[in-house]
DNA sequence: CGGTATCCGGCCGGATACTG
DNA sequence: CAGTATCCGGCCGGATACCG
């Protein structure tokens, strides 16, 4: 349960506290760019500007961003390579990849529902 | 693959068509609150205010927004009883469980990780 | 090429007040 | 109790410019 953030016996201060870290780690991996960029890495090592690519839509920004976020906590290695000029390749860590895993079932979850979701929508606007 | 939005032979217009709806859907969903309502829901059916309770944080506002978004996508089934004072239940739908069972993922995946991402916190801040 | 800094318009989201 | 509407401060995120 990542919902409440103190639950049972309120003088366990541990649990409430291991509680609002996994509510904030969660409120991290659960945005729309992080989660993209996981995928997007699966199993390769990319470029900053080869995920760039393979990210429609997202921006510069937003991609050192969200690459710093998953850094930070551990999801992904970044390596810097001294030459000019630069390159930084970035891969998935062993936490990354067992996160993708579940990615991947959002992912099938969102193809296989996909006409059922366009239909609701349709009778949604009906009201 | 959510990442790219066209993907493949270019005159596959569907195809693309496609890739863009999966990738508005995933944008809806791959948001803290959506997942956080559903995974709350579980098997349950809750009131709004029960919802409130249960979630830790959500304001009125949010809440009713992200229920009518998963409503609108066919996540969540809204019923209202004509008492007064009214009385509305929240109850998943097939396509709403099936996605919990991949949030259920992410939850176990972040307590799993919990310390070891801690620790990736720390040693990160210290550059 | 990859990253940081700055600017700033827009919308996100909380607070409040009001209906049925 | 549940929902809508309004207001408005803050930050999200794109654009641009500039370093290593």
């Amino acid at each position: 349960m990542v919902t409440k953030q103190f639950k049972g016996s309120s003088e366990d201060a541990d649990l409430s506290r291991a509680d609002s870290l996994a509510r904030e780690i969660f409120s991290d991996i659960a945005n729309k760019w992080a989660l993209l960029i996981t995928e997007a890495l699966g199993d390769r090592t990319l470029r900053f500007s080869e995920l760039r690519n393979e990210i429609e839509g997202i921006s510069h920004k937003m991609l050192t961003q969200n690459l710093r976020l998953l850094e930070r906590n551990g999801l992904v290695e970044r390596t810097v390579y001294a030459t000019v000029p630069p390159r930084v390749e970035y891969t998935l860590t062993e936490p990354g990849h067992a996160l993708r895993v579940t990615i991947d079932g959002l992912c099938d979850w969102t193809h296989q529902y996909l006409a059922q979701i366009e239909d609701s929508r349709r009778r949604f606007e009906e009201a």
